[in-house]
DNA sequence: CATGATAGTGAACGATCGTTCACTAGTCAA
DNA sequence: TTGACTAGTGAACGATCGTTCACTATCATG
């Protein structure tokens, strides 16, 4: 994206602040109080450059200020591919992608996670205290890596259904795979697993 | 939180869905619009309802509506403890958490990620391909995972700072620890790896 | 049957906000 | 040195928006 004045960049960083702090746009005037300028014209200024450069999107009313789609899906923890490259907009201009598991997977009722519980995926990298993002579907295909209830308790398995049974796999030795026949127990498919997260201690 | 009603919750999810389409709040005739409410009024009530309740806070100014901080934190992909939990509003009426990069780590300039490659962190449950949140710091403590630039090139590796030398020990048994002396090469600690996010295939 | 909560209409007022006009000043490349 | 761009001030206009008032309807509860 095209490369922003210093003063331009400031004013984008008030703008995100404020976005982050409140959830909403500011108004010119609370701009220019968070920017010290007096007039809203000076602020205006700055924000049709962020506009024709593809930063902001202006609309004509109250707190009309949105964020480009570039923009909006380069807010969360930017991806840096350089070591070299700075911190926050300055990464947007070369810019890589962000970490932010709401704009990767969107936040959509179909999409949840669930906790893992125990060792039983650890060669598939799936460790303790995960959390597996899930994405509710009624049926997976064979050998994915499903989030099952089997009697309404949820686990998390490689899956691979059978005539007359399904298979709920662990990815570990130590562990044998479960056979569950038509039956035995109520097994429900509640989704693939289509991603990851973990945190590691504290910040 | 306190339980709504199957109108108020209709109301609070066009808020958020106003707030995820174009990142600000709805008016007042906004959302009479989306909920085919013809008067303000109409719409105020429902507004007032979410805030008396702890939904929403309301500002005087225009598009003045903010969600409140327990929402804020909970918009995210939501942690289903249990299978019966419904979405995405009535599994904020009895809330276990969000799944959100950004509400975990903060976006702030000290938190970045960097993204796995090879195969040498595979038992400490870190896959090629992995985004390994950081913590920018200039050293972490010894045995800490932590990326690493040798020479400007980044890794991510288990750090020891020893008298004269740094050790940098993958997690795997096929490669061997790197001990790096002082003066042989320029190592710089990026910071701590503090999280770990991984896409498995597309949605 | 009354009461309170929920749900809604329609109109009007005043404050806020984006927009626009006219004017000033510094910087930098052609 | 002349534009072009950036960065401001100050004032004013009209549209938008939150607020408020008066009034109506439905429905469950005691």
């Amino acid at each position: 994206m095209e490369a922003l004045t210093r003063r331009q960049r400031k004013c984008l960083e008030a703008v995100l602040e404020c976005l982050r702090r409140t959830g909403r746009a500011p108004t010119y005037r609370e701009l220019g109080r968070m920017l010290k300028i007096a007039s809203t014209q000076g602020v205006r200024r700055h924000l049709e450059a962020l506009a024709r450069k593809g930063y902001l999107v202006m609309k004509a009313t109250a707190r009309g200020i949105e964020l480009s789609e570039e923009v909006r899906g380069a807010v969360g923890i930017p991806i840096l591919g350089r070591i070299a490259a700075g911190r926050p907009i300055e990464a947007l201009e070369n810019f890589e992608g962000a970490v932010d598991v709401v704009s990767m997977y969107g936040s959509y009722p179909e999409v949840f996670a669930v906790r893992v519980v125990g060792d039983s995926m650890i060669d598939a990298g799936l460790q303790e205290g995960d959390l597996a993002v899930v994405r509710a579907a009624p049926r997976v295909e064979n050998g994915a890596i499903a989030a099952v209830a089997i009697d309404g308790e949820a686990t998390v398995k490689r899956f691979h259904a059978e005539v007359g049974a399904v298979t709920l796999a662990p990815a570990n030795p130590r562990y044998a795979p479960r056979i569950v026949r038509d039956g035995e127990a109520e097994v429900r498919v509640l989704g693939r697993v289509i991603g990851i997260v973990r945190k590691l201690g504290s910040i």
